[in-house]
DNA sequence: CTGAAAGCGCTTACAG
DNA sequence: CTGAAAGCGCTTACAG
């Protein structure tokens, strides 16, 4: 069944039936509704390949989601569910709420993921190929970010996910980040709040944006309330679970800790709190705990943990917005959004005096 | 840059080009040599759509996430992280799988979310538009594979996962579907190995299979051991925390309650702690809960929960296994598949006298 | 071994 | 308002 077939079947050439699956003005109503019944009737859709092929969009959106290990073996697939964690925390929810709006703006998603810098071709190939009119990277560090850039050709249309605009390239690419500074300066005042004044820290993945700003804002805003940062009140993490651990073993060394612990993400504030039952102290009596995503299962910690909720939906949101702008006005204009962020409170954090 | 262009360049036809990409024989090495370094140089992608237009494959398998809601709004789409739980704890962890799969076997993968009746016609759609040349379906309940089938034609390849087959359309369909039966009789036995006699069961939604069919292997492992059911020891549950919680307070409102409770997946358990913990028994103490799914959370619950592992993994591998075959094949062997199960032992269920 | 040509299914100037 | 025709970029018999 092809637009030939309609054609015949309603007694029409393929071009009234193109125009009006196209919506063109001037057919007439009858005309218009003959060629839709049919359509209907036969169960007809046009061909996407030859859409695509006289010049329309391909209606799909590409996700790509950056995940480089070079260290590891060139391919790793996921083989069990405790690779899956990664994904999991951060990257799954959004996968989600992006396949979901953009399902809702008549788009197609296209996913795939990149395991290795051998693998980034995967991106150019897509848009060459004429696969996909746009995309999403996330996932990537600054230096990932350089390589795509490297190799992926300029006019495409492509909006970075959670990461950091250096200098050279600020007012070139199009992306949209957590207010990830905002979020911790919150948090932290929402500490200083409650009266704590000897705050520690876990840092995330210093290669990454969230894990470099999160660190700055803690320390500018320490400062700025005129309260010392400790060298042995900063664990130094890497975002996973077991850097977490480690971390706050490390700040729990000494016998004077801090009474309160701003962790970069929640899945390192699950580790920590490992390492806080271990060394036998209680949250929130001995040492309160803050996270940073508002992650499934912090509701569920115990205690529940108070965190920095970032929405995934919202990213996800202006995402395609943007990118939907670029692909209709077939322009690149340079705009980095930045979505805000708020504190749930939870029963990690008490009261000092 | 087309193939034309490369032709030029390389002094040859676009015939010759064309067989170099495809890996024909008889091309001499020479030619193909120089070929493969124009194609390289100037950075040459074939175009997808033509490719697809005169016949060939489009490499694209489809992912299909049924989570038919049609009492609420007509298309739902995720605007909180609330929303996104649903995903997370089993759809989540399952299409990162079905998409790093599918890459490793050189495929890309599309993904469409379907929340109304009213939507199922994009499956439809995806075929015929000629995007994909397979497609899981996820999520349904026996009613909306129905309603696909209806509306689908018989000659897409689709593998139904996680899906009842029903007599009629045994030895039509594809499908992979967990061991659910198996995997409730090990959790049973498990349990009975540790000495309980009174076992509950909150169940699932039971208009799904794994709702239905852990709900059977419940009653006749139970039978086989000689063991009674209790209608008080059930709670029925949709596989919703919140269904859980409730679920758990019906079954511990007689005074005599049963000694170990099997919750039809992790999701629900977690709702079902909180309402022991609300009654003020502890967990395994006063009573044992073993959950199926294994989900993400289940390590982290307190106790960290027993449960049936689902390699999710494993079931991506083997629907696109089963895809792949009929796309290269080009017939539908319907084919049932089951996917083994395991008991991991953690800290919620204790041995009694 | 290789090129010229047909054809895949569409859309869109162009002409009427 | 509508049809005939060109053309998008490929692959594949066909002929040589």
């Amino acid at each position: 069944m092809n637009s030939k077939d309609i054609a015949k079947i309603v007694g029409v050439s393929r071009s009234t039936v193109s125009r009006v699956i196209n919506n063109y003005p001037d057919i007439p109503p009858a005309t218009r509704e003959k060629v839709l019944k049919a359509i209907k009737e036969y169960n007809y859709y046009p061909n996407a390949s030859a859409r695509r092929l006289v010049g329309m969009k391909s209606s799909t959106l590409g996700l790509f989601i950056i995940d480089i290990r070079d260290n590891e073996e060139p391919h790793h697939v996921i083989e069990n569910n405790e690779d899956l964690l990664y994904g999991n925390s951060f990257f799954s929810p959004f996968i989600n709420a992006f396949i979901d709006q953009s399902n809702k703006a008549q788009y197609h998603v296209l996913v795939s993921t990149v395991y290795s810098s051998g693998e980034l071709w995967k991106i150019q190939s897509a848009f060459c190929e004429k696969r996909i009119d746009g995309a999403v990277i996330i996932g990537s560090s600054n230096d990932d970010y350089k390589k795509i850039t490297e190799i992926v050709d300029k006019d495409f249309i492509m909006v970075a996910v959670d990461l950091d605009v250096e200098e050279e390239n600020a007012g070139k690419v199009m992306s949209v980040n957590v207010n990830n500074y905002g979020g911790v300066s919150d948090a932290l005042e929402y500490l200083i709040e409650l009266g704590h004044r000897d705050i520690g820290i876990i840092t995330g993945d210093l290669s990454k944006l969230s894990g470099k700003v999160r660190f700055d804002s803690f320390k500018h805003t320490l400062s700025r309330h005129c309260l010392p940062l400790r060298e042995d009140f900063i664990g130094y993490g890497d975002f996973t679970e077991y850097s977490g651990y480690e971390a706050m073993k490390k700040i729990l060394i000494s016998e004077k800790y801090p009474t309160a612990v701003f962790v970069s993400n929640d899945t390192m504030a699950i580790g920590a709190y490992r390492a806080i039952k271990e060394r036998g102290l209680k949250i929130p009596e001995d040492i309160s705990v803050i996270g940073f995503d508002n992650s499934y299962i912090s509701q569920y910690m115990s205690p529940p943990l108070t965190s920095v909720n970032v929405s995934l939906p919202e990213i996800a949101k202006c995402s395609i917005d943007l990118l939907l702008e670029s692909i209709n006005n077939n322009e690149i204009k340079p705009i980095q959004k930045t979505v805000d962020v708020e504190i749930i409170k939870r029963n990690s954090c008490r009261k000092i005096e």
